[in-house]
DNA sequence: TATAAAGGTGAATCCGCAC
DNA sequence: AGTGCGGATTCACCTTTAT
């Protein structure tokens, strides 16, 4: 796996250390076939508000300043995804995850900028964090959208029949039921704290990865942290480039990764058999 | 029931006739305790669908649905969700139902209204039409946006324990597993076809006023349509007020609403139960 | 009368190529 | 851009008809 080397050559798994939106600038026009990204989303906690750089906005109180918040991150929003578009291939799609907290800003973005929703998918978790105070309902899902970058691009990469297969022959839905992640596939510090804070399940980039992308294809994640993307697009025989800013969760993901067997052969396992059973079926 | 009488009367449940967004402005500042709003979704279809057996899918083409542009669609939205922000008394609270795609646009105008999210809801069907050409994961769900009119309304009513009860002793979450409005409960013209395109679950409305208003609470609906809300209020003792534009629609919902036995007794049944548990409980 | 088979339907942004 | 046509494509549930 190359480590922050020229990410223009697509030969390597790649790492790139650096501002998520300075470095997508760098990638050429229809060059991606997938992207998953997980921005953050930290912008109402309690009485702070945070900017997208987790600096903190002073007087929450004013009506002016949380607008002023909300128009900051819109800009953030509008940067990076532009850039997604652009590099984006004809048959490539993006799929981009989130809460309720910024969901609802970031799709009415990527409908602003002409991106085109396929579906929004629910990761309904098994076992969310249930409500202490009695306030609110179960606060039991987080919404992916997949979306291709024009409404006129009608073939874009989905493995429906794969997919099916692997839902027990119906077609999948749009809801999909996945734990958090925790336990063994949670990187955690020698002190036993989680590494990082919203490390997302193997499962779920398992489903993005298969349904929307061939073994081959390259696929990016701009907001990397410790690197799911980046191992299940390996054990899947993808290949995959990361950015991310920070240096412990580069590092986190550079050991994961290549803790992985060259050889491991689930994606053709997955594949091959739902290629068998199809022709099976006619 | 009052039939386009005084509204300002919140004796009476009462069907006004006329524009959503006119007869929003005429209700007095703080006087609403909730609302629930299914506004038109902008679904943006151009081509037939056919099933796989030739048949056409009988898809909503009512003029109602039709806009010019996101930005109408907006304008639209921003104008009756000021006015219900405007009447919402401090304890209130607003449902709004949508689908991937209209969600995206009235989250953003809400969060710019200053609404506040208290859950996304994702109302997850039990019986979705499948996607037939395989070009997409069935699209199994819509979602609910349930919020306070400001962030700093922390009296909102919320039955906590009631909807625990109902839920089996376990914590509601955000899921709410549901079949479509369907069979006896679809409202039909003597031709047997659907008498609205997009008639929703009485389950569904349930959840809604149980778990958000006290009895005798005032329900409004400015989009009410056949009166699903009505119907579901009066069964479980809530006053409501509807606001519907098209004729055929306030006489299906005056017809349907009269049927009901003002001695219906479920709300009483589902309360005290729930009190009575919760008290054992402790 | 009971059971089985056949038909209908739901807020849907649902094909791809040749001419 | 529009048209025509070959070919691939579906799940749960309710209603009607057949056995």
């Amino acid at each position: 796996m190359k480590l922050e080397k020229n990410p223009m050559d697509f030969s390597y798994d790649t790492i790139i250390r650096g501002d998520c939106i300075e470095e997508l600038k760098k990638f050429p026009d229809n060059s991606i076939d997938l992207i998953f990204a997980d921005p953050p989303y930290n912008m109402q906690l309690e009485n702070n508000l945070y900017r997208p750089n987790n600096t903190k906005v002073d007087g929450v109180d004013d009506e002016w300043d949380k607008f002023a918040s909300f128009e900051e991150y819109d800009n953030f929003c509008t940067s990076w995804l532009s850039e997604c578009k652009r590099i984006l291939k004809d048959t490539g799609t993006i799929w981009v995850i989130g809460s309720y907290h910024n969901i609802f800003r970031v799709g009415n973005i990527m409908l602003n900028l002409g991106f085109w929703i396929l579906n929004d998918v629910t990761w309904y978790k098994t076992n969310p964090m249930p409500n202490f105070m009695g306030t609110r309902f179960t606060n039991a899902t987080e919404t992916l959208l997949w979306c291709s970058g024009n409404k006129k691009n009608k073939k874009y990469t989905f493995n429906h029949k794969l997919m099916k297969k692997y839902n027990g022959n119906k077609q999948m839905t749009s809801v999909w039921r996945i734990g958090l992640c925790i336990g063994k596939e949670r990187l955690k510090g020698e002190d036993g704290k989680k590494s990082h804070s919203t490390q997302k399940p193997e499962e779920l980039l398992k489903r993005v990865i298969l349904s929307t992308t061939k073994q081959g294809d390259i696929v990016l994640d701009p907001f990397f942290g410790t690197g799911t993307t980046g191992a299940v697009a390996k054990k899947l025989k993808r290949r995959f480039i990361g950015i991310e800013k920070e240096e412990k969760y580069i590092t986190l993901a550079h050991n994961r990764i290549d803790k992985i067997d060259q050889f491991y052969e689930e994606a053709d396992w997955i594949e091959e058999s739902a290629s068998l059973k199809s022709q099976n079926e006619q």
